[in-house]
Order: structure tokens, then sequence, then C-alpha cells
RNA sequence: GGCCGGGUGCCAGAGUGGUCUAAUGGGACGGAUUGCAAAUCCGUUAUCCGUCGGUUCGAAUCCGACCCCGGCCUCCA
């Protein structure tokens, strides 16, 4: 069976037809750069990087234009933006209201740099929207590289794979040129105030992919819409393509003044000159969908996608009946942290760095945020993440023992093969192929070069062993978990604790190893006689 | 008010009409091992799938009502 995979357009699971089986080509909506990227955000990230994985698996078949199951190889030109324009914190639209997202972002770390919470070395003007910019991008590509996101360890040596938005400006521009020439966009208010919407009124198939049609479509339902703004659009749907604001931090010469562009046309206009051609006055024969696959998180259904929809049907003239912009909506679900919902408004968020600079491995950060089914709420725990690490444990210890002949049959890894394909064709069924894994490293006794080689297979889409692992500092006794620093303290007790052992002083020992715990780590003899030190709990 | 997802063991999380006395991982418990631990290995751990009704020879799986939880309805992955 090929794969499968629920597309939110349609609101059911079909088989996945790209336009070229061997070649895929996926957009997905990428970070904001005006602060450190979350969990949550990476959540979205990785279940595409999983997909995008999968469908490059040498497992995978993929159904044709030609209605066959096609085996690879198969390559996936996996794109996702940098969106590096600020927006308003309240009114992405109107820009009436909040402050500008790279004007806080500036803030922050100049309050930073000044607490010390930043590196006194760390040179950035935080005046300077464009450093301010590039310094979270360089941090969230370093991020997405140590969880193993294969379009930013690509990314280094193509840029082109993650384009910025503030390059891209000429384009917006020629775009909402072509969109008013066209008659799907128009120009209101004079010189010095000019705002460009689009008129979603002229697009029928608007709300197909949210099920937020324009007769339900409240007025300014979410109260988050300057009334002054309503007043000048033709409906109330209608949204910004471009905004005259020559006091905005970042701005652009266009023919409707200096400005900025609205949030929806970047990814429209991205994603075509990346993915389609660089002719943005192209018109799509037959109307056929411009790209395969399109990813962002849930959120994004309404209004992001809705409205990338109705800008890029409209201006290069696809059809919605044939998949319009894209073949496949693919969105997966928030997480929860703890149970409860996270968001950058709330400020209950762990960024992926937090985590590292805790001594969190990637590779169990990776599994954690990734073995729930994309489609579900999955909820990151600190324990869940425990689960996580030991997981990743038992893996690499069955890889790093593999060697020589195999103690069981090809029919053995066939079965696991099989089990593991059918669950990812599956729409993704990531936790029934994580058991498949399990349940063929259970039954290998003695894993052997091929079951390695299999676990290589494996991992090449669930991307949790190829990972960087954190170093361990190390002493000539104690052997120190990451994120925990050698303390004099603590190596003095071992040092007492290994002269107790070697008098057999065995009440002293374990004396000492109560008494770490109470300092809040735990230890564990390991061979040669060194001791391992993590924190208590972790 | 409109539109979407969900509610499965101690926890996380699969399973969408019979093979389910419900996968897999963690935890817990028992055993092996260990000076004792830890790690590892072996074994045990849901007669039941939010509630109540219905359809069916047969339901966790389909239908209805109800109760909860999460998301979107112009900040957010």
């Amino acid at each position: 069976m090929p794969l499968r995979l629920y597309n939110t357009l349609t609101r059911t699971e079909e088989d996945f037809v790209p336009r070229d089986h061997a070649r895929v080509s996926f957009y997905s909506c990428g970070p904001t750069v005006y602060d450190d990227a979350h969990i949550g955000n990476f959540r979205s990230f990785l279940a595409a990087d999983v997909l995008r994985r999968w469908i490059e698996s040498p497992l995978c078949e993929v159904k044709g234009a030609d209605g066959q199951a096609h085996k690879g190889p198969r390559k996936v030109v996996h794109v996702m933006n940098i969106t590096d324009v600020g927006h308003m914190t309240d009114d992405a639209e109107g820009g009436e209201s909040g402050e500008d997202r790279m004007a806080v972002a500036g803030k922050r770390i100049a309050e930073a740099k000044k607490s010390g919470k930043l590196p006194a070395d760390v040179r950035i003007d935080p005046g300077d929207p464009y450093q301010i910019a590039r310094f979270y991008e360089e941090r969230f590509k370093d991020d997405a590289k140590r969880l193993g996101l294969k379009l930013a360890i690509e990314g280094e040596k193509d840029p082109t794979l993650q384009p910025r938005a503030t390059e891209s400006v000429p384009g917006m521009i020629e775009l909402v040129k072509r969109l008013i020439a066209q008659g799907y966009a128009y120009v209101v208010g004079g010189a010095g105030e000019r705002v460009v919407y689009f008129d979603v009124q002229k697009f029928p198939a608007y709300g197909r992919l949210s099920g937020n049609t324009l007769d339900q479509l409240r007025e300014g339902a979410g109260g988050r819409v300057a009334a002054s703004n309503q007043a000048s659009k033709r409906h109330p749907a209608d949204f910004l393509l471009w905004k005259e604001d020559s006091s905005h931090i970042m701005k652009w010469d266009s023919p409707w003044g200096a400005g900025y562009p609205g949030w929806h046309i970047e990814c429209s206009v991205m994603s075509f000159q990346r993915l389609v051609g660089n002719d943005l006055s192209a018109t799509i024969p037959n109307g056929e969908a411009l790209i395969d696959l399109h990813s962002g998180g849930e959120d994004n259904i309404f209004p992001h996608h809705e409205c990338e929809i109705a800008q890029s049907c409209c201006a290069f003239n696809a059809t919605p009946a044939k998949g319009g912009y894209a073949r496949l909506w693919f969105h997966p679900r928030f997480l929860l942290v703890e149970g409860t919902k996270m968001s950058k408004s709330k400020g209950n968020f762990f960024t992926a760095r937090d985590l590292f600079a805790k001594g969190v491995d990637p590779a169990a950060l990776r599994l954690e945020l990734v073995r729930t089914h994309y489609r579900s709420n999955a909820n990151f725990t600190m324990q869940g993440l425990a689960d996580s690490q030991r997981q990743v444990e038992r893996w690499r210890r069955f890889v790093e023992s593999a060697g020589g002949d195999a103690s069981h049959s090809q029919g053995s890894r066939d079965d696991a093969m099989l089990g593991f394909a059918q669950a990812l064709n599956a729409d993704l069924n990531i936790a029934a192929a994580i058991a498949e894994v399990n349940k063929f490293v259970a039954r290998t006794e003695k894993p052997g070069t091929q079951d390695a080689e299999l676990m290589k297979v494996f991992d090449g889409v669930l991307g949790v062993l190829e990972l960087q692992r954190p170093a361990a500092a190390s002493t000539d006794i104690g052997i120190f978990a990451p994120g925990v620093a050698p303390d004099p303290a603590v190596l003095a007790k071992l040092e007492e604790r290994r002269a107790a052992r070697a008098a057999k002083d065995f009440a002293r020992s374990d004396r000492i190893r109560d008494e770490l715990l109470a300092m809040g780590y735990a230890i564990k003899d390991v061979a040669g006689g060194k001791v391992e030190v993590r924190r208590a709990g972790a």
C-alpha cells in the first residue's frame, strides 16, 4: 500500500499523489525570528521533517500520476521560509495598535545584555531589526540542526532552501501589482496612508480549507481588529497585502508608498519562486496545483493558509478543485506542556536551547516531540522526556553491540520492514512504527551487522540515533552527565567514597551516596572504577 | 454563535466492526545480577476502551444524546 495522508483541505485520508513521484516539492511555513523557537514550534517542524524523511526512505512507496505505486529513490525538495519581517503585536493587519515584534525583541536583547543574560561578546545592535533577525535566525538554525531537521542541515550548503522574507519583498510587490491588475486586490486611502487589500469575494473558494466560509465569518470575531480598519474594506475578511507606513521599523518603497507587506503574501512568493519558477507573471497551465505538500502549525490553517491559497490561486490561475495551490495540506496539532497549552504570549514555554543547556540529549527531545501522531495534541512532560531518553539508549545499545552474523534470519528483518512501512504509510502512524522497531529489537538476541544496518534505515526516518550526543565531562573518578559541572565538593565526596569502598566500609560508602543525593546528585558505579554523576530525578 | 480535533491501563500512546482477555515505551511489583545500588536481563501488571442508549450474530471501533478536554474564528507552530 502506498503512502496515504490526511489532507486538511478535503478532511479525509487520501493517497498522496505528487506531480512527479520521484521529485516531491514541499513547503513548510517556518519560524518568525524575533525570539527563540520553542518546543511547540519544533514539534511542527519535526513532524514535517519526519514526513519528508519518510517520503525519501527506500521503504516508502508513493502513488504516481499513472495510478501505480512507485519505489524510490526519491528526492524531496523541502523549503522553509524565515519570517524576518516584523509585524505588530496586537494587529498584524492594520498596524494601528501594539508595537512591532522586532522592536520588542530589540528591547529584550538590550535588557539581556544589561543583566548579563547574554554574553558581552555578542555584538548586536538592539536598534537594528536586521541584526536582531539574523541573531535569532542563527540560533534557530543551530537548534534545528541539533534536532536533526534535515532541511536546516542541507540549508548550510543551499541557503535557497531557507529563504528570508526580507529578501523576497520585491517579489511580493510584483505579486501585489499583479493581483491589483487582475482585479483581485484594491487600494484604499490617500497618499501617506494607503492600504492594499485582497478582495476575498473575488475568490469563491475562500474558506474551503478552514471551514470559515465568508458567510460564516463574523466581523471582528476575535475582537482584535480595530473597527477603523474594517470600515475601509469591502468585506470584513479582506486581508492586508501592503500597508503604507513611513514610521515602520522595517520598510520598503512600493507603488503604494514606503511601508511593509502583509504577512500572508511572503509565503505565496517564496514557495512559488523556490519550488515552481522564478517568473511571478507565469500562469499555470490547466490550473494544476503548484506544489505537492504544504505544512504549518494548526493555527496557520486560518487565516494564513486560507489567504495564501486565495492569493496564489488567483495570481497564478491554479484551480481550487484541482488542489489549487498545494495538492496536500499537512497540519500538525499543538503541543501541550504538562497538560496546558503553551504560547509565546503566555510565556509558559520551553525553548530547545533552554533544554539543551540543562543537558537534555537532542535525540531524546527529538523522539519526545515526534513520537505522538502529528494530528493529536501531544503532551510534553519531563516524565515523557525521560521515557524517550531511555528508549534512545536502548536503541543505541542495540546498534553499538551489533556485529558479525545476525542471530536470526532475513525473515525477521523483512517483517520489521513491512510493519514499519505499513505503519508510516497509514497517515504517518509513527507510534506503530516505533512499536515495530521495538519488537524487532526485542526479538533480536544478538544483533548482527545487517540488523544494525536496518536500524539505520529506520533511523533515517526517525532521525534520532544519527544526532550528536552531548559531551560528558570526565575526571579520573567521575563521569558527569551533560549539563552537570564537576563540582569540587562532589569530587571530594567521590574520593572519600572510593576510599571507603576500598576499605570495605560499605556503611560509610552508602552514607556518602545519600549525602550526594541530598545535594541533588544521583550516582552509579560503572566499569573501570569510575562513577557516573547525573542530576537526581533526571 | 460558527468550524475542527479528542476522551483507551499508574503515565505516555497505538488500535476505527470479529485475530482485542487491547501494540509499544516508561513506571510499579517479583526474580536473576550487584557488597548495597544503578544499569542490564527474565516475568507479572487494562475481561476492558468518558457516560447512557441504539444498530449488529458480533463494537474500543458504526449511529444518537449527554458530560468533559484541546484548537481555530485576523498575535501564535
